[in-house]
DNA sequence: GATGAATGAGTATTCATTCAT
DNA sequence: CATGAATGAATACTCATTCAT
């Protein structure tokens, strides 16, 4: 039992590593060496838990792009209305953006990147389901624009990752207001 | 002058090398022998035009940035009507993401990165002053909200290089309609 | 008792594995590891049996040079005549190449190599002494060239090794009628 | 013209190396980084020259077989009688592995292991065919026993490898008198 | 200017071996 | 006895950078 636990906290000591790591420095300047000294393990023991590199920032993608998800639709039904279910998801975006920043922000880096396989991004996608059937359904009602779902993502939830990396770098502040103004911003460009 | 002209355009490979190779395989997998092989040069002759791999990198990133900012603002007055100033400049902006989508995809992934040094990217910044110009007229004159430009860029600009991404991806497509759609996502996103 | 017989089932268990390993893979290419999971042990159980990797490479060697020499032995006594016991000796030694095409496998090629201690080397010559002795009477009687025992061995029984090499890569084929020519061959060169 | 002298210089100093250190301790025992201080250049060095370890290893293999075969059938016509044919390239391999011992035990080392690629193993037999050659026509004379060239080989030649190796051991002297012995024996064992 | 050969300093990964349980 | 997890010490290989030509 201790030693499962421990199993666990290491793995979860190597995730952080490296999502830590590969924020502060990029993908191409993390080596195995530095996240195995900062999850105090040795080297080799990060293939105890992981195939290779590569596999292991699959791993640390996919784990974190389910919590994501996951706190995303937390308190969310399918039987919400359109317009507060889309107000509630958003404000849990925003709150994951700002509450989990480095899970967030590693996320935003691998968005962009082609660090990441092909396979792995699939897999971070499909639990993002709820927030394209409640997009299907306020079209079906009226009440949202019948655009593409790229385009609704783009304008409603994308500019938070913006917004996010430039509060990183100093450059910009998310608060009560600035967030009122984002979801304004969201719900106008994608609703009639 | 032949000679100058052969420098020239052997420093214009080696950029488009970098551009192309690093949006295919990532920065980390872009050692600087390959770059020299697709622009046909010696490893050694890098070192005449850069002076190593991450001014190489930086200078790639200004040029580029320059490059997109001076299409996006040809044809565009400082006393053009904000809506319609607007609209030429978005329009610019789409345009140069879909004609040079390399470039464009460099620099999405240059910016969700931090291979980039600071001081390079805030130089990369400064052209684009006439858009955020235009966004105080806009805002004087009471038809833009009164944001801070980095949420009417979040709204207005970035979601474009979210769709071109995704394009790249062949998840989504580009065509008249959609960005017609886009725009009025856009404008609807910032306008009052 | 059950405890003990399951002990030396384990030993055996891993010198087979390494046989077959080293067989196929060669020494370089067998780590500790796939010798225990061969063997369906823990790679920490090997320490158990063996100091390390050399001694347990050292101790298979000696264990199948001895349960070669005696099988070689079988059936034969000193006082056998020259001709026959040779022949005799001669026959069991093919036999052992064909039967336990695995063991003689790993002796030729421990034999050619730099892979065992020179001690263990010596430790599995001492058990030849019976043919030495039947040559030196063989020599006496006149039966036999009077050449060192280390050109009778070179030219009677090592060419068996190449033979059953060559067989193993699917090259040649041992049968009833090339084992009658190579006898032939083996006791032309040696006999008077 | 210096430089590529050096070129070929260097390449033959890693091959030296390469022999002379797999023969004292054995592949497995021989890295990349020895053989690089051997031969006086860096390990990276090694990689311009050859594609990997394996690659290095086939190389060697090939080109030292070469020379072997080269060295045997100097002097050597078709044209030559059977046994005096067979004399003459009896004695050039003897002579090979007297004085070219290291070539000559690496030699045997690989061909008992399977440390060497198995097509590189083909390109070193297809030298070797004169010798076949000249037993064919000895057994069409009727001078030899109508025996497998694999046999005739076992008999004949492959015993002067194990001869060599013992006497790199120290456990025996090929002088003119073993040699004499050993070469009677070898046609004793494959003449009518 | 231009180059290709050369390399030192890494880097991912492996593996023999140990040790707490 | 037996083990699985852990690791220090290699090891093959890469790569940004240099330098003689």
């Amino acid at each position: 039992m201790a030693k499962l636990q421990k199993s666990i906290e290491k793995r979860n000591a190597l995730i952080q590593a490296t999502i830590s790591l590969v924020n502060n420095n990029g993908f191409h300047a993390t080596p195995m060496s530095k996240i195995a000294k900062m999850a105090n393990v040795s080297p080799a023991t990060i293939y105890l838990y992981f195939e290779n590199k590569q596999d292991l920032l699959n791993k640390v993608y996919i784990e974190v792009k389910q919590a994501f998800t996951s706190y995303v639709f937390t308190n969310y039904t399918p039987d919400t209305p359109v317009a507060d279910g889309f107000k509630l998801i958003w404000n849990r975006i925003a709150d994951f953006k700002l509450k989990e920043m480095e899970e967030a922000l590693f996320l935003a880096q691998c968005d962009n990147t082609p660090i990441i396989d092909e396979t792995s991004r699939q897999e971070g996608l499909i639990h993002l389901q709820p927030l394209l059937d409640l997009w299907k359904r306020g079209q079906e009602e009226g009440i949202l624009k019948p655009m593409s779902p790229y385009l609704l993502y783009a304008y409603s939830i994308n500019p938070l990752s913006f917004l996010m990396v430039m509060q990183n770098r100093g450059a910009f502040k998310l608060n009560e207001e600035t967030l009122e103004e984002a979801f304004q911003a969201a719900w106008n460009s994608i609703s009639i």
